[in-house]
DNA sequence: GCCTAGAAGCCACAAAATCGCATTAAGGTG
DNA sequence: CACCTTAATGCGATTTTGTGGCTTCTAGGC
């Protein structure tokens, strides 16, 4: 998870790891991020700069781990009867987390800091994982699921690409649109004859949103 | 374009700017983007460093402003006749660009040094443009076109996503299956029965490629 | 051809990052 | 459990980078 390779991970190096986070944490609360500096985290911190400078390279490389430990999920998703509605809750929540400025601000740091992505990928396997979840539980009720890949691409993707590269807002419906256009690509997919059936079992389902 | 305002865009602003940017892009090819330095910029460029900060703020400011017109196109997307044809040519070369090394890196610059979304809005921009320029065509020619926003979300977006978040490589057929799920999407929406005729019409087309 | 204001130059100063060396402590070994 | 090895931290000197005040220059308007 850090940058730099750990090899003690108990001990003083850890409680070090520990302050230095807590000590980030602090600061941005209380000056806020771009007041932030090294050695105002050292001195918090009751560490030197160098041993920042050294574990972590610069501060946006530190600011990245802190942001991918508060972008890891807390919760397993919401378990809602059904694949459609426990999706869509998550979705939702992930578009909410995710676009909030917080949230975008955290996904910054998460990239800026990050020169061989781990942190990135990191923060794509906690989305992964959490969609997994929920297929797992849609497949134990019988229902058919689709891929994990296809809601990254349909969901997760989309989200992002909108919180990084374009300047409006997002909202829920925006994410149950894109999990509804998700699920059915994947009926799609199952087989089905694409044809009237499937066109009017959307236009029938559509509405409800 | 410039992420400080720049009353007078004529002139020796003008030519300190584009004097800075030909230093970077000569001194990222010499020593690397990693050892560049604003100082350095400076000296290539002949200016003092006082006026690249005060003009770019830092040096992530100043790459990102080079990333950004390194992502412009250069050219209108290929006519080949058709729109599915258009959009297979621009999503491939797309990712090719997009996914190399150097793409990745322009992209990464773009978002590091970018506090309110300017440039990332551009690249973003751009791609709009290009889709734009496709669609267009296509509904001179009579077919029918999906909107932007959906190719957006179906082609770019996970294109995007997966350079910035996840580890792996990208390859062409990823672009064309992405776009082949767009395409079909739009197909479906449009309510033409999206069958034989749109199957033929594309299996003719093709084999040109 | 002035005038004006924004932009760049210059220089001194403040802050940061880097580096070598000494010291500490984790974790393994006998 | 004492010892040993070595990664990690502390410390301070040095280098480099970033900032601010002030002057000088020049593009664009009159």
């Amino acid at each position: 998870m850090s940058p730099r390779p750990m090899a003690r991970p108990g001990g003083r190096s850890a409680r070090v790891q520990e302050s230095v986070h807590a000590a980030v944490r602090e600061l941005v609360g209380e000056v806020g991020r771009d007041a932030l500096t090294v050695p105002m985290v050292a001195t918090r911190a009751g560490v030197t700069p160098s041993t920042i400078y050294r574990r972590w390279g610069d501060l946006q490389e530190l600011l990245s781990d802190v942001a991918v430990e508060r972008l890891r999920p807390e919760t397993d998703p919401a378990d809602l009867g059904s694949l459609r509605a426990d999706l869509d809750a998550w979705a939702e929540q992930f578009l909410d987390e995710m676009a909030s400025p917080p949230g975008r601000a955290y996904i910054r740091d998460v990239l800026l800091g990050d020169p061989d992505g781990t942190n990135a990928g990191q923060c794509s396997a906690y989305a992964a994982e959490q969609i997994d979840a929920v297929l797992a539980r849609a497949a134990q009720r019988g229902e058919p699921v689709p891929e994990t890949e296809l809601l990254i691409d349909r969901v997760v993707a989309p989200i992002m690409y909108r919180i990084l590269f374009r300047p409006g807002p997002l909202d829920a419906a925006y994410a149950r649109e894109l999990v509804t256009n998700a699920v059915y690509a994947q009926q799609m997919e199952a087989g089905a004859r694409p044809t009237q059936a499937a066109a009017s079992r959307r236009s029938k389902k559509k509405p409800g949103n």
